[in-house]
DNA sequence: TGCTTTCCGTAACGTACGTTACGATAACGA
DNA sequence: TCGTTATCGTAACGTACGTTACGGAAAGCA
């Protein structure tokens, strides 16, 4: 008994993930989500409880329906395949919607609100100034024959960026160092070689 | 003339950039600031300017200071010492401060405030089940002979995750899918393998 | 047709934030 | 010693946030 519900709470769950997806939790305010929905304030509460409990249905959601591909990477026959079809899987995932890029797991706490835009901005730009260095680096490598013709500088530079920042998102969620080490390591295991090189860790503390 | 400042505005800013470093920028409040630094709310729009000033001295503080590894690293002999520099360098500064564990540069937009710590610690375990389901999946692929006997499937796991992850922190900063490709590409460019094994791209769209 | 139950939307609540007036205080030059 | 100048700390400002009372409206049951 009782009145009906008016809106569509899988619709609207829905449109609650994009804007978490764009702007993160905290970014995310209740003005955005009851714009995106469509549904008032009130009508949100009772529904999902408050804004930590829509994440998290939201982030349960987003991983059945769009992180999909880990399950279904599992399943295939070789390890290879799994860490493959999870690597171009993700490519595709963060980069298909252009309303909202990367990933709602890394974004969520990644993003922020719009007045922070400017921030956010100046940081991208300061990790680009470096891998700018990087590749310009890697270019002079490949003239001098350090590195292979076929090596391509772009991609080695962001490739190393990209493992920088994962293990940076690691140790924000409290990886060892040992840990955040071996990945180097098996990041620098992929590294092109054009004649002798010896591998293992330079100087350091 | 006039009276003299009383406090260290070096020693400020020091402050200031561990409090942004664990609590990114949105995060960190002007009572988090003042609490640090010993010092007044006017006092440090009076030496710095407003937040997002602040914020960015604090940021190229923190690379003149702590990212002085990339300079460093970029005037190596070999292209893979100067990524092996990086890599090791960063895993060491992100685990060195127990008390702000990754890097400002991430961090400034991945941390935020006190009140959404649950959320992260969501988001972390989130991930982390799904690092163990692949590390899951590589122990039996080397039991299945699928991985050599000296491939770390804790290590390879990690590894995946931590290029995944700084895809998604790319993506976030605009890459183009042509471009995280190319960082999947180079990831899974020496795959341990056991007996025969071909590179490619899975079935995608 | 009434009664009950549930939902809707307006409007408000308390709190925390970034920012700034303002008067008191201290250091210099004349 | 006085006047100028810059910094100090208190206290307040306006705004935005997450959250919730509360009265009106719709749907089922008697």
């Amino acid at each position: 008994m009782g009145r009906h519900r008016e809106f569509d709470v899988e619709k609207a769950l829905d449109a609650a993930l994009c804007v978490f997806w764009r702007k993160g939790y905290e970014g995310a305010s209740y003005a955005d989500l009851t714009e995106a929905t469509g549904v008032e304030r009130p009508a949100l509460y009772s529904a999902f409880g408050n804004k930590e409990a829509l994440f998290r249905q939201a982030l349960a959601r987003y991983y059945e329906r769009y992180l999909d591909f880990i399950p279904e990477a599992l399943q295939l026959p070789t390890a290879r395949e799994v860490a493959a079809h999870i690597l171009y899987s993700a490519a595709d995932l963060h980069t298909r919607y252009s309303k909202h890029t990367g990933c709602l797991g890394i974004n969520g706490v990644l993003a922020g609100s719009d007045e922070a835009e400017p921030v956010r901005q100046a940081l991208i730009d300061a990790r680009a100034v470096g891998e700018v260095q990087l590749r310009e680096r890697f270019e002079r490598a490949k003239a001098e024959g350090d590195l292979p013709e076929t090596a391509k500088p772009t991609a080695l530079a962001a490739f190393v960026m990209a493992v920088s920042h994962g293990m940076a998102v690691q140790a924000k969620a409290g990886f060892s160092r040992d840990m955040l080490e071996a990945v180097a390591e098996q990041a620098l295991s992929t590294w092109p070689t054009g004649s002798s090189e010896l591998s293992g860790k330079p100087s350091g503390p």
